[in-house]
DNA sequence: ACAGCCGGGACGTCCCGTTGAT
DNA sequence: ATCAACGGGACGTCCCGGCTGT
């Protein structure tokens, strides 16, 4: 019951993090499709089932994150006034930023994996794409407007095809460049004169 | 090695051929992961090793097509003083035009495959991501344009979001629409203000 | 150590039920193999440790019941002087007769598990055949009878066979005829010229 | 096409045959349940991926058999005429005979293993009584006779039921006795008065 | 040359026994 | 006394590459 206390939570989350870690390290070091599940198991210090008890398949462990709430919180700092695609470049931007600060290695980490194995890239847009279309969908629900369902999703995939290329293209810089200002120039180039 | 005559030749085409039918119809009927490679090789009447013969892999064979030499043409065909972002759009959609003429139901069929399972869309999307970049890298070294790098993968990533997010609500509706028109629409809507 | 007052007791009781039915109710809805001990244990809201103190293995959960009590006070109701097979039938009719007034709609909803579940049905017929050649084999002891062996397997096998297909027949049906009268006819149809 | 001529037909049946008698030989050995595929394979010397090419599950190892045919031909020799009941005694006991002349070995390990395992029981049971349900039911179409659905279940799981509890008998003193008198022995006890 | 058979190995699922926290 | 977490291991599925017989 206990929410973040408990040691037991914190143990689980701990599990969670070193899995995580190894696998992210062992990936990059000898690629995805080369490091198997045991390999990434034993670097973690634990046993097969429980790597599978903590995430349902091997491209899990690159994929998932829990920034959604973060994104959500952002998305709900913004005045209803503004406008949609105004909106979600800060809200955006912001939830990078604040990722940058804490989980930068980690961030960097994953993306080059991601921007080298195919499979996860290909996921990676996928997921986005209809997360974001579920967001977008709600806010203009929220907001009253009316915008034609084939426009919202022809922008929101493009969207999210150039806020995926910039992270693609950060992390295959190895990170010298700002992710911070890379998206937000992606956003700009693209949606800059988008009415949504 | 007779390009296109040939007894040989024309055999092995048509090979090809089948086995992509056949493998995108039990595709479509179960789903890609859910339909193995053997099953489509009976369906092709084939044995497995010729299979791999023409398909590196299993996902190629719901990603290849022979529509580049048409869209090569088509952006032959343009001006060479047009911005590149227009002769993107046109050559594009022309492309399609000439697509939906001859090969619609196969077209059509391909796509809503495509847009039942998640897997391949974002394959999809990823394939013609790089194809188009590059295309268009292409396309700018010859005129000796500048444009920035991190710019062009932006924009090309957005727009070949956005043709594929247009492609699956065609797919979606069965076809009801003009696939061209949602295209070029989509295309408007995106690129409208992109200078590349 | 109540034997069957005491809360301690009792409680345990309803666990137990509580286990079986929701078992029962999910291995009807999907299958006994696609169900999965823990969706069983999430359903009773019982922890997995729970489910293993009360059945030893997944099987269990189907093939147990209480009704073995029940059908040996019939056979004590029984004259001494009958003979064996008689004693069988009117016992096992008259059991069923009992349970049906009570638990018609849990025995139905058993069977019906049973009846699509091919490797539960076989399990069922082996857990009877065996647990009445047990039976048998004291009646025929206690009446200083000989029977041979190989006659007491084959017929007790027989007849369990038979009455598991009335059972079965009976469920598939949805128990629209009287099953008490179904198994008494499979058992006349079976049993009515052997010597036992 | 080679029936049974064409080196590759005959490597395939002695590799099958090889599968399954190691796998016979270890699972008596050690028991079925203590006995790894893993295991059989590498005494068949074939790799688990071919285990598994010839036997869908490890249970089908001692459950296949290619009796069917020979059971098939036995029905048709007996005459029109005859009852039924009687057509199947003879046919059974006739198939039984042909096999241990030739099987004995093999049939008595099976039956023995089955004997131990409650699983492969249970499976054993139910495979039968299908199977010989189909026959019967066809046997009764092309008399032309009228047989209520129920009693031909209930007959058909009787006697089913008893001639695998003969086997299991016989199996259970290593074959001391003869198979085929046994089986005989129980058709009678069971059948010998049932019209059909 | 060209099919079919085989090996190898990864993935993911599930069962059940054990241990340590509550 | 109960539960959650973990370990261990079997099973079965599938992909793809290499060998072998026809």
């Amino acid at each position: 019951m206990a929410l973040s206390g408990g040691l037991r939570e914190r143990k689980k989350v701990k599990t969670r993090r070193a899995i995580q870690r190894e696998a992210l390290r062992l990936f990059l070091d000898r690629g995805y499709e080369q490091t198997t599940v045991e390999q990434v198991a034993e670097a973690a210090e634990v046993s097969v089932s429980t790597f599978f008890r903590y995430f349902a398949t091997k491209e899990d462990v690159v994929l998932t994150d829990d920034y959604d709430p973060l994104f959500l919180a952002e998305l709900d700092n913004r005045p209803a006034d503004e406008a949609l695609i105004g909106t979600l470049r800060h809200a955006i931007v912001s939830t990078l930023r604040a990722i940058m600060e804490h989980d930068r290695q980690e961030m960097l980490a994953r993306i080059q994996l991601i921007s080298r194995a195919p499979d996860l890239q290909a996921r990676y847009w996928q997921e986005h794409r209809t997360g974001l279309r579920r967001i977008v969908e709600q806010l203009r629900f929220r907001s009253g407007s009316r915008i034609d369902e084939f426009d919202l999703r022809v922008v929101t995939a493009a969207l999210i095809g150039a806020v995926t290329e910039a992270e693609l293209f950060w992390a295959e810089n190895d990170g010298i460049d700002s992710l911070v200002d890379l998206v937000d120039r992606a956003l700009q180039q693209v949606g800059g004169f988008v009415r949504l």
